[in-house]
DNA sequence: GGTCGGGGACTAGTATACAAGGATGTTCAC
DNA sequence: GTGAACATCCTTGTATACTAGTCCCCGACC
């Protein structure tokens, strides 16, 4: 459980343009706490406490953690608390399956379409980027995930990647359980570059072939961390 | 705007076992009229209006609003209003370029590990259904529907459709713009079949081109409507 | 007649109060 | 010592009150 400041009124420091932030902040603090194993599957939350923590009323509070609800990351039992949810390999499953089959369906339609080439250009800085910081997991995640989310972004269809990041946050817990990753970060850097290439020479094959490898290597750890982790998964399928 | 009986807390009726059906209950409702454009886009609703309409207080309504503004189905603007939002052209391509890829990722799973044996029967029920009520829009979207689910729901992967569920609605409401539909439900079915015959046949490949022969069929549709009724679509392509 | 300003009637966002049910610990009876 | 009943606390669910911002109309003034 991170100590946060109290958010003391976001209002004052943002403009206020249009929506609360209020709500979305205190959502996007929980939901990283959980994501991060800050806060535990299993471990109970209380409305009053989060409230207190954020300097807020209960009201925002809730609204937010209803949020956490449709994401799956929190179940909230009537008179009883607010747990986290203990990470369901059934949903990660569904996860991977999703994520596989949309993947494919955006490599593909990118290496169709074609991509803006500044879009390939920050693809391949992305790319640069797990290359340069290949020795630090938080940053080489970061740098892997704005690579995906580029073609998602570049296919312009709208906000395509919000659908997997929604799942995502299911296996996401389970790979925070063991950074570094597993596979070999040059091969990951590999693949990601055949995917990339795929793209670039407009072969829709091509692309669903490295993107289903790439996915494959990437998410067949999760069966081996759910061997390791029994405590904090429900094996449910 | 439909005319809804006060829910009189529905905990009455249902047993109340574990959660508050009534922030469901105002949610389903509110979006059904959205879906059926009994709410038009760009209508305002107020969150004091609903709370009267279905007699609770404001608190489970707005609970309820906030998950339509994740299904992108309201835009609330603080201190001006709650609006139904436009058809948007692009989310409508979205959720058309997500349906097929899910329903390709599914139909083919399905083919490649075989589905239930009661599971096949219950598609073939559906179908039946399709037939017999063919004449009948609303019960034969119903049985459409429920044909698509089944498999969605026979995989073995948890809920998968609820993520459709969610894209869905978005072009439910171009649906119904133009009931009943434009491609003869004849084609539909026939397509239906095609589609059950591949998976009973364990046959991916086959499993790919029918769904994708009927989901092009099925959506195509979407231009035509949208060319026809400016009023409620913005073009945002 | 046109324009600018003020006030009232909305809006949603937030805080607080209350209600209803479950969990837990204590106490009393056996 | 053991077990059951009861009281208290804590939980979420709902209702209500209050705050702040927007819109719009109407009147006054130019």
């Amino acid at each position: 459980m991170t100590h946060v400041p109290p958010l003391g009124r976001i209002s004052e420091n943002r403009p206020m343009q249009f929506a609360p932030p209020t709500v979305a902040a205190i959502r996007d603090a929980i939901r990283r706490d959980i994501i991060t194993l800050k806060l535990l599957p299993g471990a109970k939350v209380s409305e009053n406490d989060l409230a207190r923590r954020f300097g807020t009323s209960r009201t925002p509070v809730r609204e937010a953690v209803l949020g956490l609800v449709d994401q799956g990351l929190v179940d909230v039992r009537p008179q009883r608390g607010t747990y986290i949810t203990f990470i369901s390999l059934r949903s990660v499953k569904r996860a991977r399956f999703l994520r596989i089959a949309l993947e494919i369906a955006i490599f593909r339609k990118a290496a169709e379409d074609g991509l803006h080439p500044a879009r390939l250009a920050e693809a391949q800085a992305d790319i640069d980027e797990q290359v340069a910081h290949c020795d630090d997991p938080e940053r080489f995640t970061r740098a892997d995930d704005a690579f995906h989310r580029r073609f998602a972004d570049g296919i312009d269809l709208g906000d395509v990647w919000s659908i997997l990041e929604q799942e995502k946050s299911q296996f996401d817990r389970l790979r925070f359980l063991s950074l570094p990753n597993v596979t070999p970060v040059e091969t990951l850097i590999a693949q990601h570059r055949a995917m990339l290439q795929a793209v670039v020479a407009r072969d829709p094959d091509a692309a669903e072939r490295a993107v289903n490898d790439h996915l494959s290597e990437v998410l067949k750890v999760t069966d081996k961390l759910a061997a390791r982790h029994p405590d904090f998964i429900v094996n449910d399928v």
